[in-house]
RNA sequence: GGGCCUGUAGCUCAGAUGGUUAGAGCGCACCCCUGAUAAGGGUGAGGUCGGACGUUCGAGUCGUCCCAGGCCCA
């Protein structure tokens, strides 16, 4: 139906249905783009597609000579299905890969995956052997072994192809045919050679280390293989006596007690006192070698006034507690009376030297008072009987001091005192045999043995029971130990040797005064490197300046084996054997056959050749998987030729590493670490970190809380291109969140941005490249909107060098959305759909919505691949490209005109005024279309006025006609605020309606051969219907 | 408990060096159009800038503390 004409009362129902229909006449947009978009459908297609003309291959060919753009991905592990968080990951990957190559780098992406470790043997022992009633094989036995490792490998292998298929349906570009894994026989073979490096500078050393130890199936244990049961424990009060002969300096003691007592003899009150430990594990007491307490807890020093005559305390007895705890101690020592003598400051701890309790059995060692963090006075007495092969708080806080042990004449060595049977050794003396679990998981008499020892040499204060969560073995369900284990470390603080054993040649990056140590390397190498966003330079350096040793060693079957023999020094150490004849065929075996080699029969011989006879003996831990994945590097950025980078500071060439904030410990850390220890410097240039994801309430994600978004269901729902966008509208250096409602409001913006293409590309349906209007014949509204182009290619340029995706997403669709589809195509649909095929305005506006549309699907592709070749193919009809082929189109610089520029924001002020004054008469039901009106704008500001000259006034404010007058206005005329000096009269339109064009003009009729049309139509309609004849 | 970080309209984000009534897009409400039509245009309503103190003539922006959340440790 059309609206009643009001300009032409009388005309009849008849007349109207005889007029012709001019819509046929009109160039209206046209288009097999649909507004839907169907991508879950699409997306497939087009992958097929990119497969089909090789685009990978194609690019690279595009990049060849270029400078390189490098991003190394970090493998993920290869078991189970991607999460949201995987997506996330690789779409940054791939917006980041894509935009280089259109920047004009060669962006390379190869992916990779991590295929040794802990969760996919506990798999295989899971499926293939538990649930099937086997038991799990002897890793002593080499064939069972090598069996082992090779449904490992098949497993790794199958949830590799499983990931590939879900990445690449991301529409994530890259070598998939050709991906890395820390598991090809090459990569194996690479990472033996790596860790040989480590024995050949020096860093790689055999030191101990707790770990959790299950006895009854006489195996170390992980912490997720622990479960934490019930258990009940003895507990004991133990007394460390202070070590007369071992005085803190002189008048420390004195000057720091209360002056009250300056007189009194302190230091020889602190000389016969003891400190007071609390234990729930009292077996672990012959490996004691410390006393932790805590500097932020106040101490005392207390004596005994009053207790029974059978108690162990007695009266006398001057105890060390932390104050909170002390009336708590002496309940438990039956003490009916106590005295607070004097504080003891953290200051005059950290001084004393204790004996140990059961000195007289051999325990004849100093025991030191280390501060630790970990010291609390929530409960016990304040001090934290400290055996560090028996803890991990035990085993840091020694490590940590290892310096300020041996300057005091402490050995650092952590004693083996119980074996893989739970067995005292000889290094327990006293209690040799005597067992801390049998072999059926119950409680062995070593615990009875202490405790007895203990009252013997009257250092026992109180025992009792406790009843709290302790370790039990997963599999088993019985209750695991803390035991010291022989493990492998790479040292942070020593100095780096060549092959020859002399110092080795200096990275440039360290100071002069520095030592060349692997921990200093790493930290000069951070500063080289580019943080994004910055503050994971903090996170790392402050990670690498406090980190231990690096632990490597596992005790594990599916890894790559710490691939050199030792030989015993005696004193607890190992010698490593240095023969590069022994190690070349050791990588050239693993090279050939895998790391499998390191376990088949034979294998000793076979490597060591003519030295078999010297004592060597092979190491069977595997490495740690983060070493093997540290050393991704050396097998595929230096490795391949497609990834081999010149960086700087000699070349132009640069390497990123992406990933998760979580990587600042894991991948970051270790790369770093392993590239600074065998090349000096940091593998990477650039490393961008992103968040974690969580809910639309920021929770984190769980399938209890059924709060998961699950990127499968995403790309079935509504595509990948609306995941890719959510990324991309999202602050990835924060942490991103996503669920139904964000997820459609991604989709409403898609549609927007789609529609806006859409309707470029019906209207491009009409574009003829060869009638394009040359820039200096365009009207002003053209050149701005090519101003606005060059501004745009400015920003997204910019933008995507410094991997702000959000910036680009905001800058186009507030683009796409206000200058384009709400201003300048409203604007131009009159000439596109009604001016005569000759008009040099719509022939300028058809070249510009080329030179628009070009450069939006450009900027758009490495956001929404898909969407933007949809549109690519729908605008060209080529069946060979894509438009991930194009590149980032130049823009011509002289294109920018500020000063239009300026004049169009002018122009904008004036059609806000003129627009609201049409609002009110909408609201006021006086008027519906603004072709309706002919508004009287009058202007004051002559800065105002004079951005008209030369423009059409009714033309942009979309009206039938418009009168610019220089001049106040009326009174009652409709003013904005904000834009003084512009005042409009709604005038409204005169005249007839124009049939074609519904435009209102007394001009209509004017025209012989077309009397309903305006002139301006009359002369579109002549030249279409000669074009038809024409044509035929 | 420690290290690093985050908290601005319903959603996603802007808001150098502290300085006019805190902005945008989307969504929402209402209106218009019906030749971009499961579209398009216009107008409008939404914010005590996590909270509390403090520094300052003046704080979303600086400081302290607290609350909430995340990652990594413990």
């Amino acid at each position: 139906m059309t609206a009643p004409d009001t300009s032409a009362p009388e005309a009849s129902a008849a007349e109207a249905s005889a007029a012709p229909d001019y819509s046929k006449t009109l160039l209206l947009p046209q288009t097999a783009f649909p507004m839907r978009a169907g991508l879950p459908k699409l997306e497939p297609e087009l992958l097929a597609r990119w497969a089909r003309i090789d685009l990978y291959g194609r690019l690279r060919e595009q990049g060849r000579g270029r400078a390189r753009f490098v991003l190394h991905d970090g493998p993920p592990y290869a078991n189970g299905n991607i999460h949201i968080g995987h997506a996330l990951n690789k779409i940054l990957k791939d917006v980041v890969t894509r935009s280089q190559q259109m920047l004009g780098y060669d962006s390379n992406y190869v992916p990779g995956w991590d295929c040794h470790g802990l969760p996919i043997e506990w798999k295989i022992e899971e499926d293939n052997y538990r649930k099937k009633g086997k038991t799990k094989p002897d890793f002593t036995d080499a064939a069972a072994m090598v069996a082992f490792r090779q449904e490992c490998r098949a497993y790794a292998e199958h949830w590799l192809s499983e990931q590939r298929k879900e990445f690449k349906r991301l529409g994530v570009e890259g070598d998939w045919d050709h991906p890395y894994t820390t598991m090809a026989f090459a990569a194996e073979a690479q990472i033996a050679r790596e860790i040989m490096k480590f024995a050949e500078n020096g860093l790689l050393y055999r030191g101990s280390k707790p770990v959790m130890w299950s006895v009854v199936e006489k195996t170390a244990l992980a912490e997720a293989e622990v479960e934490y049961q019930d258990f009940t424990s003895d507990t004991v009060w133990v007394k460390f006596p202070i070590d007369p002969a071992k005085p803190p300096p002189v008048g420390l003691a004195e000057d720091l007690v209360p002056s009250a007592n300056r007189k009194t003899p302190m230091n020889d009150a602190l000389m016969s006192a003891a400190i007071v430990i609390w234990t729930t594990t009292p077996w672990t007491l012959p490996g004691n070698r410390a006393i932790s307490f805590s500097s932020k807890i106040t101490y005392g020093l207390y004596e005994v006034t009053d207790a029974p005559a059978d108690n162990w305390a007695k009266a006398g007895d001057k105890l060390i507690l932390a104050d909170k705890l002390a009336e708590d101690v002496f309940k438990q020592a039956r003490v009916t009376t106590f005295e607070r003598r004097c504080d003891v400051p953290a200051d005059v701890l950290g001084t004393l030297i204790c004996r140990h309790p059961l000195a007289a059995l051999g325990y004849t060692f100093q025991v030191p008072l280390l501060d630790g963090d970990h010291v609390t006075d929530d409960a016990g007495t304040g001090f934290v009987h400290t055996a560090p092969g028996h803890g991990r708080e035990d085993f840091e806080i020694w490590t940590h001091h290892r310096r300020w042990l041996e300057d005091r004449g402490i050995s650092p060595a952590i004693p083996y005192t119980v074996d893989a049977d739970s067995f005292y050794t000889a290094q327990a003396p006293g209690f040799e045999g005597r067992r801390v679990i049998t072999e059926k998981g119950e409680k062995g008499d070593a615990n009875t043995a202490v405790i007895d020892a203990l009252i013997a040499q009257g250092n026992l204060l109180a025992r009792g029971r406790v009843k709290h969560q302790y370790p039990h073995s997963w599999r088993s369900k019985k209750p695991v130990i803390f035991r010291n284990t022989p493990q492998w470390f790479i040292a942070m603080d020593q100095d780096i040797r060549a092959a020859d054993g002399a110092l080795a040649p200096r990275p440039a990056t360290l100071a002069g005064n520095e030592p060349d140590t692997l921990r200093a390397r790493a930290l000069a190498g951070i500063r080289t490197v580019e943080w994004v966003p910055a503050a994971g330079e903090n996170r790392i350096t402050g990670m690498i300046a406090n980190r231990p040793d690096w632990v490597v060693s596992r005790q594990r079957a599916w890894g790559v084996p710490i691939a050199v023999f030792v030989k015993d020094k005696g004193d607890g150490t190992v010698e490593i054997l240095k023969d590069a004849a022994v190690n070349a065929r050791i990588a050239e075996a693993f090279a050939a056959e895998g790391a499998d080699a390191w376990f088949k029969d034979g294998a000793s011989a076979r490597f060591l050749g003519e030295r078999t006879g010297e004592g060597w003996a092979k190491v069977d831990d595997v490495l740690d998987v983060w070493f093997d994945s540290g050393s991704t590097h050396a097998f595929t950025l230096e490795v391949r030729a497609d990834l081999k980078a010149n960086r700087p500071p000699q070349g132009d060439d640069r390497v990123m590493y992406l990933e998760g904030s979580d990587q600042h410990r894991g991948w970051f850390h270790s790369s770093l670490l392993e590239s600074c220890g065998t090349r000096g410097r940091p593998p990477y240039d650039v490393v961008l970190t992103h968040g974690f994801v969580l809910d639309e309430d920021g929770r984190k994600m769980s399938k209890s809380l059924g709060n998961v978004t699950s990127p499968q269901d995403v790309i079935k729902q509504s595509g990948a291109d609306i995941l890719r966008l959510w990324v991309c509208a999202s602050d990835y250096a924060d942490d991103l969140r996503i669920g139904p409602e964000i997820l459609k409001t991604t989709a409403d913006t898609y549609r927007k941005l789609r529609n806006t293409i859409r309707w470029l590309l019906g209207s491009l349906h009409h574009d003829r490249p060869e009638e394009h209007v040359a820039f200096a014949d365009m009207p002003a509204l053209e050149r701005y909107i090519l101003h606005r182009l060059v501004e745009l290619d400015g920003e997204i340029r910019a933008a995507y060098r410094a991997f702000d995706y959000k910036k680009v997403n905001a800058a186009l669709t507030q683009f796409m959305n206000i200058e384009l589809s709400a201003f300048y195509f409203d604007i131009r649909k009159d000439a596109l759909y009604c001016d005569p095929l000759s008009s040099v305005t719509r022939r300028a506006c058809l070249t510009v919505l080329d030179a628009v549309f070009a450069r939006l699907i450009t900027w758009l592709a490495p956001i929404l691949p898909f969407t933007c070749e949809e549109a690519y193919i729908a605008r060209t009809g080529d069946e060979e490209g894509s438009v991930h082929l194009l590149g980032f189109p130049d823009t011509p610089a002289d294109w920018r005109d500020d000063a239009l520029a300026d004049q169009w924001r002018r122009v904008r002020l004036i059609r806000r005024v003129v627009l609201g004054a049409l609002e009110v008469e909408r609201a006021a039901k006086r008027m519906g279309s603004s072709l309706e009106a002919a508004p009287e704008v009058y202007v004051c500001e002559p800065a105002l006025a004079d951005a008209l000259d030369g423009l059409d006034l009714a033309e942009i404010t979309i009206t039938s006609a418009a009168t610019l007058i220089r001049g106040e206005g009326p009174a009652d005329a409709f003013r904005l605020p904000d834009v003084p000096g512009v005042a409009v009269v709604p005038v409204r339109a005169e005249g007839r309606k124009c049939a074609r064009s519904w435009k209102i003009s007394a001009e209509v009729g004017t025209d012989r051969e077309f009397p309903d049309v305006t002139p301006r139509d009359a002369d579109a309609l002549r030249e279409f219907y000669a074009a038809q004849a024409a044509a035929q």
